[in-house]
DNA sequence: TTGATAAATTATACCGATACAATTATAATG
DNA sequence: CATTATAATTGTATCGGTATAATTTATCAA
């Protein structure tokens, strides 16, 4: 792990277990730098990472300060790293609807810049949260870099196995999130009335190198999802 | 304007001229220096800007490539300057429904960091997109901060009136989004029927100081809405 | 041709230093 | 006491440099 990783993290334990509260103050840069033994160019990119992450904002002239906690059980759209409800004493599993190697939609396709003569392997899952029904997930992962797929795999975490038993790297992401009304089916798998409202989710992710490796449409359980994110305005 | 913000400007306006497409490689850091004359570290920020509002991705080794153009018409829910429909094709208006000095609800209170027996101004708006209804809009500024408003401000955009009007920065956001069903007054003025689907997301607003200013709860029609976020895995 | 190995390319981590800008604290002033 | 001017504090922008890790290209061996 890196150093400016690792003085992230050990400030991020810092917060939390000097319980600091929105507003509070953290050491000066001059102090961390000396207290972690590094230059101030590392201090500062873990204050801009924590500062990514929400957890802290800095003000020019004055001090680095922690950012409001946010509420707790929600779904996070920046880090995509599949769910992530913060705090996991969740307990996610699923139930396999459909799974095979088929050719791919052409919206599939177009996502993983694949011809729809070339194969993906298809996942269509629904996905439980403490034994209620949160979405219904359906996947193409591009073939040619998800070499293999079974059922063991994809009824546990598949960004655990692409991460650690492939050993790809994740990279970014782009997501389009809209809201609709459910279709009979989607209903009756969601356990909800047809017409029921929905939030649709398609996702496209990236390896590092910029490959899109799996194209994902997901269909909330508008009962069991809150969903978060994280905004600012120097992007702008 | 900073340096590294204008180079970012450049390379962005550079790969709008030349249609660049998804993976196209930009000349590497070396070059960008030269051509810029400015030290590596500066390139090196203007593409971490690049990187963060989507536009291209590094990899190491290899270089500089170009991101996939997102959709068009989606609303960005990463910056946090009121609405951005990707190019301003569209025409937004609004209507006020109400508008008000009061105390605010428990709920706005907290995220203003107010007592509820503390002032804030209150509006109510319907939001117009090409004539449609887009969303409904319940909005209080923190009055201490937000020292004036009037009908005339708030028919045109707040948040313009607040950078240059009263001068102040705009910093993070933080946002909460779920899916429900519209209740019957909603539905009656968003021009849809009671019990279609909404999507309501509640923000907070804050200074680049931190200082909240901004508490709003938007309920968008599902019919004209539609909503983007780009992931980064380099944040875990 | 294939496959392994080495070299070149290229972005990233990290160091240290100077100048600058925003804020806050202090002192001076009326 | 309030207001203004000044100084100290503190994060940000920029420079320039060395070392490292991932990728691509070139080289060589089988």
């Amino acid at each position: 792990m890196l150093k400016y990783q690792q003085i992230a993290t050990e400030i991020e334990k810092y917060i939390e277990e000097n319980s600091l509260q929105q507003g509070d103050k953290l050491p000066v840069i001059e102090a961390l730098m000396n207290q972690y033994e590094v230059s101030k160019s590392t201090i500062t990119k873990s204050l801009e990472l924590l500062e990514k992450k929400g957890i802290i904002f800095q003000v020019r002239g004055s001090g680095i300060f922690v950012r409001r906690h946010h509420r707790k059980g929600y779904i996070s759209l920046l880090s995509n790293q599949g769910f992530k409800k913060d705090l996991e004493d969740y307990q996610i599993t699923s139930q396999i609807i459909d799974f095979d190697v088929r050719k791919p939609t052409q919206e599939a396709a177009q996502s993983l810049n694949l011809q729809e003569t070339d194969e993906v392997y298809y996942v269509k899952r629904v996905r439980y949260i403490n034994g209620q029904t949160l979405c219904l997930e359906e996947s193409y992962y591009h073939k040619g870099i998800i070499t293999y797929l079974n059922k063991e795999i994809i009824s546990e975490s598949i960004f655990h196995y692409i991460t650690e038993g492939l050993g790809l790297k994740v990279g970014f992401s782009d997501m389009y999130l809209q809201v609709g009304k459910l279709q009979e089916e989607e209903a009756s798998l969601l356990g909800l009335e047809s017409g029921d409202p929905k939030l649709c989710a398609e996702s496209i992710f990236h390896l590092t190198n910029g490959q899109p490796f799996d194209f994902s449409k997901v269909t909330y359980n508008y009962e069991q999802s809150q969903f978060f994110v994280q905004g600012n305005s120097h992007l702008l």
